[in-house]
RNA sequence: GGGGCCGUAGCCCAAUUGGCAGAGGCACUGGAUUUAGGUUCCAGCCAGUGGGGGUUCGAGUCCCCCCGGCCCCA
């Protein structure tokens, strides 16, 4: 631009420049004078007086991506920030900062490829992060910045799994308990041990294990995604449906190993039923309550040669219809109840082509482990192999053959089922591929097709025996109820609830994540380290790949990089026996780990004798009163993307519940309310080889698009590097300024809509700003252009009219909406002292409302009011009723619908009195041919004549 | 396949929750400023709510069917 052009523009208009210069200036003055910290009650960050209403709000726990932020990444940002500001411009005590969930794959993965350090490419990644939100204007606390990787962080992780480990599940109590107590419940009796020996019976190793497997954190042999390829398990995500791993495409194999778990099952009931006290989206609280699964049923034992199948299912009821049992491929009684050879009669279609069951079992088992489990559920074939063995079905006493088939997985229920084809697709699949013929035991209504199971309700049929109970006519509530008490009364089993969800899979082969504060002795027992050696630090190494293997070798064993750190695995250590060499656990925790507790420290972030001082999380994160008896406490506002809906969400949940019980918090929810965020999308252009083009080249004309000259076609959907739409908040900032942005951004639409991004769109929210700054400055002098001038009774209405509107909008997340009435507002004051100048009382209240959205332009402007201190605290406008409450009212008058007329009426007018007005008002009178058949007075709103 | 959400002007979106379809922005048109373009300012223009049926005095809003899009589960 050359200095002929800016000769043209007035000097003190607000340009670019101009806003890039202001919000530099008061970026820094925040920043200097800390004008965000919210004081804690006690404390470093203590700070003399304590506001009595706060406020803490939260963006979900970002990732500090390598390559950078684009426009949508903000969007969450920018509107906890509106809604801080205006809450703290209202009195409150406002918490709002931002951290970093900074452990996690791309940094291990780019360590792997280039030998870097992944700290090193993290920490410059956050400060990256972290220059791009600085030009945003954020109002953040910023002494409570956390980083998941810092040692005094997850120390605290640490400190948090011995807290959770430490402890086991009393059921009766329903609550968490110190493992000590677990100890004194054994030796009284109150819980048995698991072969029913009492107590003192046990040795000491036998002791250990009693609790060790009781505990809310414990090693299992758990069924894992192992990828040898990879050297690493794999979460259920992270394999594609056909069984392989997404990176890398390697085979995956459904091995049991040893791993951390963490017993979140206890919590089940608990993590459905708290749902209710929470002020969340219905979607995010159906979502968790079907990943939580909770079903009624029984539980059913089959006698099986010399042992028992158990079986769990939801529909007692159609125990007689039980034509086989099914075990999973992985259930631990199939090898012992495998026969030795095929009864003389086998049907062909059950052995799967092996001359022994043992072959054919072993055969199936497999293949079936290379297989995912979603595969093996949604696998319309259904396929199986006989075990030669044959078990008993209680109701009736009859024979039925016990199957492996790789439908069933062990992970749900008991790992295995009793097959009811007349009242199941699955079964009836099954059935069919091996030629056993169904039997119903739900009468199907007339008409229903012969082949398919009928899952409904109606009369129960086939189902009764002399010897055992009598279902028949019964419909299925009471057929359960019936069957649930014979099967408990004979010893059979018993009523049983069930979950869909698992304990949570706790270990990871990674090198970068929180190392387990637990040693092994010779033994191979696991102990705990004593909270004194707190933080164990990531050791150094020389390479952060876990050893892989060959892809197809599934007998390998896991060797996470931490095993190859061997001056770090061996210690010596007295743990209370003497000094002794102990070896480290080698895994790491998962990525979820860091982000289930990060709202306790945001509370307390410096604080080295505790993870959190208990008179800063009653303060900040309790129960309240104001939110009625049943209060779970929490975060006042948690905004992020539903992509946490379950996982982040449920696992925080559940930690928080865990330190509840032990008594370390006071709340039994960590976020009290969720809002979930809509994603900017983008447009993108594809040329006719199908290749990207730059979105930002390419114009529209009559409906088509061209870049160069070149016709080409429009994609909708993410940005990215890749697809050439990328927009960042950095270019917004430097063409418009941050307010602009800012105001766009909210603008665009509901905060939890997705919508495209419009560059083209964003000169509007600039225009608007640089009419709003006429208003109050002179363009070309700089000078206030404010007077004393006394305001019209129109002006005083539209605006408390604005600020009434406005502060609803702000409380209520509607920001699109209050930045529409600023710019009515504006447009009322311009137009009415666009030539003499705003009066003060006008342009002070304009710009306080204002400033949570745009806050750089308003501190100037309101500094140039001529006040001396931040607009941040305690100013925002409070509307006077008197100004809200109109003299007279205009009511439409419709005809059958249609407005035909309209009248104005005093406001006090009754009902009968605008009836009156409106019948006898000269079009509508013309009308009337005598009286209406009905007259519609709707007061405030209109009226409505019905002929 | 099952469940949920959403379709309003050329585009992004409002609509006091069943009461006058239009607040705001973009684009477009005209005018002012400017040597001109751009900027800026002022004024104006545009739909009857995806389609069909129903309830109602009255439906964008509630109910049913269909079409299109997104999400979750299988």
């Amino acid at each position: 631009m050359g200095a002929e052009s800016t000769d043209a523009v007035p000097r003190h208009r607000y340009t670019a420049a101009l806003a890039g210069a202001i919000e530099q200036r008061w970026q820094r003055y925040w920043e200097e004078r800390g004008t965000f910290h919210a004081p804690n009650p006690v404390g470093p960050l203590a700070d003399g007086e304590l506001p009595d209403q706060k406020m803490f709000i939260q963006d979900m726990f970002p990732y500090p991506s390598g390559s950078g932020l684009h426009v949508g990444h903000p969007l969450g940002f920018i509107g906890t920030d509106v809604f801080a500001r205006f809450h703290r411009m209202d009195g409150r005590n406002v918490l709002h900062t931002m951290g970093f969930d900074a452990f996690g794959l791309p940094a291990e993965q780019y360590a792997v490829q280039t030998g870097q350090h992944p700290r090193k490419t993290t920490e410059e990644n956050m400060r990256t992060y972290l220059r791009q939100i600085r030009r945003l204007g954020l109002a953040h606390d910023e002494r409570r910045r956390i980083a998941t990787i810092d040692p005094e962080y997850y120390r605290w992780t640490q400190w948090i799994f011995l807290r959770i480990y430490d402890s086991w599940y009393d059921e009766q109590a329903d609550c968490a308990k110190p493992i000590a107590s677990l100890e004194q419940a054994f030796a009284a009796g109150d819980v048995s041990t698991s072969d029913g020996r009492a107590w003192t019976d046990l040795s000491a190793d036998e002791r250990r294990a009693e609790i060790d497997e009781r505990r809310l954190a414990y090693i299992s042999e758990a069924p894992v995604n192992w990828c040898p390829g990879l050297g690493t398990v794999l979460s259920n995500e992270e394999v594609t449906a056909d069984g392989r791993s997404e990176r890398g495409n390697f085979p995956v194999f459904r091995r049991n190993l040893r791993q951390w778990m963490m017993r979140i099952t206890a919590y089940a009931d608990r993590l459905i039923d708290d749902l209710d006290r929470l002020d969340w989206p219905d979607k995010i609280k159906t979502m968790q309550r079907n990943w939580i699964g909770r079903s009624y049923g029984a539980r059913v034992h089959f006698p099986c040669g010399d042992s028992a199948i158990e079986v769990f299912t939801t529909r007692p009821d159609t125990l007689f219809g039980n034509v086989a049992l099914i075990l999973a491929p992985e259930h631990p009684l199939v090898e012992r109840i495998t026969a030795d050879a095929w009864p003389s009669d086998v049907d062909s279609r059950w052995t799967g082509g092996a001359t022994t069951p043992a072959e054919a079992v072993a055969a199936y088992r497999r293949a079936a482990s290379l297989k995912s489990e979603l595969d093996r559920q949604e696998n319309k074939d259904k396929t199986g192999v006989f075990t030669g063995t044959y078990a008993t079905n209680p109701v009736n006493g009859e024979r039925i053959p016990v199957f492996v088939a790789d439908y069933v997985l062990m992970g749900y229920g008991t790992g295995a089922i009793g097959v009811a084809p007349g009242e199941d697709q699955r079964d009836w699949d099954f059935v069919t591929v091996l030629g056993i013929t169904p039997v119903r035991t739900v009468q199907p209504p007339a008409g229903h097709p012969d082949d398919t199971p009928y899952p409904g309700d109606g009369p129960h049929v086939n189902s009764s025996h002399e010897n055992g109970p009598s279902l028949d006519g019964l419909n299925i509530d009471d057929a359960k109820k019936t069957i649930t008490a014979w099967l408990e009364e004979h010893d059979h089993g018993k009523g049983a609830v069930q979950y869909k969800l698992r304990d949570w899979l706790f270990s990871r082969q990674r090198y970068w994540g929180e190392p387990f504060p637990i040693v092994y002795d010779e033994t191979g027992a696991a102990h705990a380290l004593p909270e004194s050696m707190l933080p164990i630090e990531l050791p150094e190494v020389d390479d952060y790949s876990p050893r892989t293997f060959d892809p197809d070798d599934a007998d390998s064993m896991p060797s996470p990089p931490l095993s190859r750190a061997g001056d770090w695995v061996e210690v010596e250590l007295d743990l209370g026996d003497g000094p002794k060499t102990y070896r480290r656990d080698v895994n790491t925790m998962p990525n979820w780990a860091g982000s289930c507790w990060y709202q306790l420290r945001y509370v307390d972030p410096t604080n080295s004798e505790r993870f959190v001082d208990p008179a800063n999380e009653r303060y900040w994160l309790g129960p309240q009163d104001a939110h009625g008896p049943n209060d779970p406490g929490g975060v006042d506002l948690y905004l992020g993307g539903q992509e946490h809906a379950v996982l982040h969400l449920l696992y925080s949940r559940f930690w928080q519940k865990v330190l509840f019980d032990l008594g370390d918090v006071s709340s039994d929810e960590p976020y009290r309310k969720l809002f979930n965020q809509g994603y900017i999308q983008a447009y993108a252009y594809t040329d006719a080889r199908g290749s990207y083009v730059p979105a930002e080249e390419v114009s529209e004309s009559d409906g088509e698009f061209f870049w160069n000259g070149q016709k080409v076609n429009q994609e909708y959907g993410k940005m990215g590097k890749s697809l050439k739409n990328v927009v960042t908040p950095d270019d917004m900032c430097e063409t418009y300024g941050a307010d602009t942005f800012r105001f766009y951004e909210m603008a665009m639409g509901p905060l939890d809509v997705s919508r495209p991004w419009a560059t083209k769109d964003v000169v509007g929210a600039h225009r608007f700003l640089q009419r709003l700054w006429r208003n109050v400055i002179d363009e070309s002098t700089g000078e206030l252009r404010v007077t004393d001038t006394e305001p019209s009774d129109e002006d005083l209405r539209a605006l408390h009219k604005t600020i009434d509107g406005v502060r609803g909008d702000y409380d209520g997340l509607r920001f699109n909406t209050a930045g529409a009435k600023l710019i009515e507002l504006n447009n009322h004051v311009t137009k009415a002292y666009g030539k003499s100048g705003t009066p003060r009382t006008l342009a002070e209240p304009l710009v306080l409302m204002l400033a949570p959205l745009c806050p750089h332009v308003a501190e100037e402007l309101w500094s140039k009011l001529g006040h001396d201190n931040t607009l941040a605290h305690s100013t925002f406008p409070v509307a006077d009723e008197r100004y809200l409450i109109e003299d007279t009212v205009e009511y439409p008058i419709q005809v059958n619908g249609k407005v035909r007329s309209r009248i104005t009426v005093s406001a006090s007018a009754t009902q009968d009195e605008v009836k009156a007005t409106a019948l006898a008002e000269e079009k509508i009178a013309a009308l009337l041919n005598g009286e209406p058949r009905k007259v519609i007075v709707v007061p405030g709103r209109l009226v409505n004549v019905v002929l």
